[in-house]
DNA sequence: ACAATAGTGTCTATAAGACAGTATTAT
DNA sequence: ATAATACTGTCTTATAGACACTATTGT
């Protein structure tokens, strides 16, 4: 389970804006495979359960978060992918208001942590076929801490022929990641890029009350990429309801509040 | 899997164009439980395999067919789907070019049909709750044959709340389909919906040579929805490339004939 | 005063919707 | 000639990008 988080990193000038981080929550294993490599949180699903009771059990157990954004991503079967035996692994990505999770409640040895997120592209490369082409996209996946940076490449190569397409995900490096988790972790993060545009799913790493501004540096440390600030608010005007709130700001015009809208949002 | 095909309806006017349907390849049951019943095409996957291989390796057995479009779909764990025990289907989306298939090539003693496909919203409704809102949507799905009619009856709700999030199929109703493949095929049809008009899988749908109209009605056919030729061409520009060939057609103006483009389109 | 953010107005570029017009064929 | 489709042109509408302008605060 890739669980996502948007938090605020100190503010160093007293009138400036905190900047906002895209975190993901990991796990140090306290057992082999793998053991002290940092793991996606997850765990096998029982004989009563279905993949989603399993998710939102092992996201209850690991931040004490209960109801949050769910969504299944992918399903991932590779050979090899666990050193022990064969195993699927049915991948979901969370998202939720860091505020509201306590951490360290892991009950079980293991450790868990927040991480910030970097997800850039290195290289894009589209090669012509005999009839079709490879096109090829180098990403590179940092996962920082005050403690400890881990650095992943994955490569997505997307082959397609006369009438055949496929997709298929490679790590090419892979320094502290434990499994294939680092393609699981690429994966949820094209996912949340792919809908955060189309959709209203940053809503939910929300708290009930925010300003425009905090909404678009939401929007922008997903997408990676500056956005307009008058574009922005247009388009988010059909996400949120303005309340008659105003954030007592430092040093500058103080900003409105504005509150979810599922409403308005078909 | 889903295998999707489109296929054209025999014209009773000789300068008239033929109707396309979108097709969806079943297979009657031989064995319990479902006997009988029609089921999507489908198998256990081997230790050895992705669940990718698998999937390309029933599409083989099924239809002889190998280098097609197929994408993961979702993954199904549903407690009580399989009567027989705890199953976990991890569902698959086909796009082939009718043409290419050679049908009841299945070795087994089951049964192989393309089946016409119409999936149709029957109902649409947003209840506001304490905290958020429920939107329900119910969809009618048919499957037709010359032998045989399905229709199955599908709600897809969106629960969403302060904080959480989710989504849920249920099959209502549903006639002659094994297993809960109602949903599966729903599941699948509403993402080659969504899929369609921003990428450009129906290529795969496509024989090597085609015209504009062909394509918009394979569009037309996947979105149940008619669409104006002028802006259709327009979009479709970056997806094909001319050729000098021509369809010698009837009673009319020869339209001109297309290539899928790969190149063109990012 | 000033540094910073909040919020608005407007021009432009691009894409999509709507619809009418012309072109070309087999019977 | 006619019924059908092929294809193009253009007006309108909606949306996004770009950027400048005004408003308001705590120190």
């Amino acid at each position: 389970m890739a669980i996502f988080t948007v938090m605020d990193r100190e503010k160093d000038n007293y009138r400036k804006l905190p900047e906002k981080e895209l975190k993901l929550l990991l796990i140090q294993r306290g057992a082999h495979p793998y053991l002290g490599k940092w793991a996606l949180p997850g765990g096998f699903v029982r004989p009563s359960e279905t993949t989603e009771m399993a998710a939102r059990r092992e996201l209850r157990e690991e931040t004490g978060v209960d109801n949050v954004y769910l969504e299944q991503l992918y399903t991932f079967s590779d050979l090899g992918r666990d050193p022990r035996a064969w195993v699927m692994s049915c991948s979901y990505m969370a998202l939720i208001d860091g505020r509201k999770v306590k951490l360290e409640a892991g009950d079980d040895a293991d450790n868990a942590a927040w991480f910030s997120v970097s997800y850039r592209l290195l290289r894009e490369q589209k090669e012509r076929t005999e009839d079709g082409y490879v096109k090829t996209r180098k990403h590179e996946l940092k996962l920082a801490n005050e403690n400890s940076t881990m650095i992943a490449e994955i490569e997505h190569t997307v082959t397609r022929t006369e009438t055949s397409s496929s997709s298929d995900y490679a790590i090419v490096s892979n320094d502290g990641l434990a499994f294939d988790h680092a393609k699981i972790i690429a994966c949820a993060i094209e996912r949340l890029r792919g809908k955060v545009s189309y959709t209203d799913i940053a809503l939910h790493l929300m708290p009930s009350l925010f300003t425009l501004t905090e909404l678009q540096q939401v929007y922008e440390v997903i997408l990676d990429k500056e956005l307009l600030k008058a574009a922005f608010r247009r388009k988010a005007e059909h996400l949120v309801e303005e309340t008659d709130h105003y954030a007592e700001s430092a040093g500058h015009r103080p900003s409105r509040l504005f509150r979810r809208n599922w409403e308005r949002f078909e």
